[in-house]
DNA sequence: TTTCAAATACGAGAATAATCGTATCATTGT
DNA sequence: ACAATGATACGATTATTCTCGTATTTGAAA
């Protein structure tokens, strides 16, 4: 059995991770664009952070080229879920549903993501029975 | 109009706030004995987070006695609506269902808390007519 | 009032994150 | 070959969070 202890990425490596996620495999430019829509910090910020992701294992890159072709190297959900299940643990007192209420309160949610979600809650009832 | 600037609380302030929000006002004694239950850190730790908590306007507390009694001074659900909402943004690429998907298929939930969420969904969806 | 245990105050260091300036290197076009 | 452009490397600084040791204060019991 091996043991991969799962890194923890920080608030700043969440936010690149996530344009990973989305965007697919690119470079350190396009990262630092994405991020750049709603946040502001320089290019060579972006750049370090990614670098120093890429020695703590969180990202890998592809550096046959100049201009170098970086990768998550964390699966999504995983992080995902560690990191949610964290917050229902210290921020809801470990319960999930008081998260989804909440989730689902505070925010505009579309009729069909709606249905998603209630097709997995019919699944998840069926598979108590 | 005041403009309340909305503060943002550190993690382990976060695990200080939802003791005090879960078993409500109390002393810095009893918080750390509860945070102890999963953590690890000395008293003396616990009680100067709580003095910059109070500092940073996070709590309030009753000097009256020996013994300080604290409070949460931040409302609780907007504080967690922050949070998650941040985290949506961050983690989830925007998306609450996503977010919704990944706590309840990866938490075990009853029945009856399904309910509940059900119920949420139907009352949104009754809003959007 | 003296003593003692438990609480608070506070300074200061360790650890971690985030920021950016500058140097260097690669590629392309002249 | 050389300059210009744009990319990476990397040191160093700042900011933030977390941690804890020690001094002081408080209140109650002897």
């Amino acid at each position: 059995m091996k043991k991969e202890k799962q890194l923890k990425p920080t608030e700043s490596e969440l936010e690149i991770l996530t344009v990973l996620w989305e965007n697919g495999d690119t470079t350190v430019r396009t990262v630092h664009e994405e991020l750049a829509k709603t946040k502001d910090a320089g290019y060579t910020t972006t750049l370090k952070l990614m670098q120093i992701m890429h020695e703590k294992g969180l990202v890998t890159r592809d550096t046959g080229s100049k201009t170098h072709i970086y990768s998550a190297a964390i699966n999504k959900e995983k992080t995902q879920t560690q990191i949610v299940n964290k917050m229902i643990k210290n921020l809801f007192a470990g319960s999930p549903t008081e998260m989804v209420l909440q989730a689902l309160g505070g925010n505009k949610t579309t009729t069909e993501e709606l249905n998603k979600i209630e097709d997995l809650i019919a699944l998840l009832k069926q598979q108590k029975l």
